[in-house]
DNA sequence: TCGCAAAGTCAATATTGTTGACATCGCAGG
DNA sequence: CCTGCGATGTCAACAATATTGACTTTGCGA
């Protein structure tokens, strides 16, 4: 319980978050993580219990970036869109090895609590009116669709386009829910 | 290469549609596929030459519903945002299945194909003006952040809530891309 | 009827995650 | 100082997996 020393199980949770976010749940092995920990295999699974209870810890502790939401509400559609077009590697494969593999019931509430904490929530403080909770969701989901499209499946012909020319066109879709109006033109 | 006359392969193939849409490619196994179709384990791989191909191959069967995006441009949003909300579950299963193996090479550009034949190209036939192009990706980017929110996240308030009110906060900002539009207000 | 290619079967292999039995080390208590 | 003892690590083995090589069976045309 108290406080872990250093090396050893900590340069397996380094080597484990580093290769889970490379390669992907699947295609890492756990021979592979002790071999670049220096470590017995048997022994990384001793840490964790399991691959997956392994992937799961690495991967909580890579999915601290939360969404920055303070400023203006005005801009906030185009800030929001210009974070992920603009997004380092480590969102997107954290992201990538999420969603890929969200088949195991631990990774799927992981993943769930992921998307809400980064996404939703802030959302949601930020929000006013009656259907805010809906908005905030939705407003999600189109945050969600982006980085689907970008980056699970990798639409080349939208990632060449200029990072301005996106947010033109698809910022105002979210301004919209984010600045409440109403429904029907 | 003429024509198969009926069961041995096309069991095979039924049940690795099957079993694949319903449990995923990783929990899926090669012997379970095998002994649904009552065949020896080493035949059901004979047969494509690996799991994934033949996970390819089964996916690639079940991929053929497109959006149907017939009649006025008007109801559109609507129309769109009500396909994916009173989805069947084979859409679902399938659309799952794709996006959580797709860091196979194959895979990942099946579900490439798979996305611009069911939403950008249909979506591209009815667009027009300048930035036809991009207006459809980002379209299809937003039908994906649905099935994203819903499916692969699993968004249970988002869920629960009536068609109704997420086609009216929702489908505006996708009308709004396919009937042009200023982009600033 | 014979022969031959296609279809199917069987046993073996390499790679995976995981576990049980053992070894080693650090350190508190006599 | 030594003696245990619990934590920490190691080794070999296990079961399950996809895949392959050698073999047998089968259908069908010459």
């Amino acid at each position: 319980m108290g406080g872990e020393r250093r090396t050893a199980r900590e340069s397996v949770a380094a080597a484990a978050a580093d290769l889970f976010a490379e390669q992907g749940y699947a295609r890492t092995t756990i021979r592979e993580i002790a071999a670049r920990a220096s470590v017995d295999p048997a022994l990384v699974i001793r840490y964790s219990g399991s691959k997956e209870a392994l992937f799961v810890d690495a991967m909580t502790s890579r999915a601290g970036a939360a969404l920055d939401l303070d400023g203006p509400l005005d801009g906030l559609g185009e800030r929001i869109v210009r974070y992920v077009l603009e997004a380092d590697d480590g969102l997107r494969s954290t992201y990538l090895a999420l969603v890929r593999a969200s088949d195991a019931d631990r990774v799927g509430s992981l993943l769930r609590t992921f998307h809400d904490e980064a996404f939703v929530s802030p959302l949601l403080a930020r929000l006013t009116g009656p259907d805010r909770e809906v908005r905030a969701r939705l407003v999600a989901a189109m945050v969600g669709g982006l980085m689907y499209a970008l980056w699970t499946v990798g639409d080349d012909a939208l990632r060449a386009v200029p990072t301005a020319q996106v947010v033109d066109v698809y910022a105002p879709g979210i301004q919209r829910l984010v600045t409440r109006r109403g429904d029907r033109p």
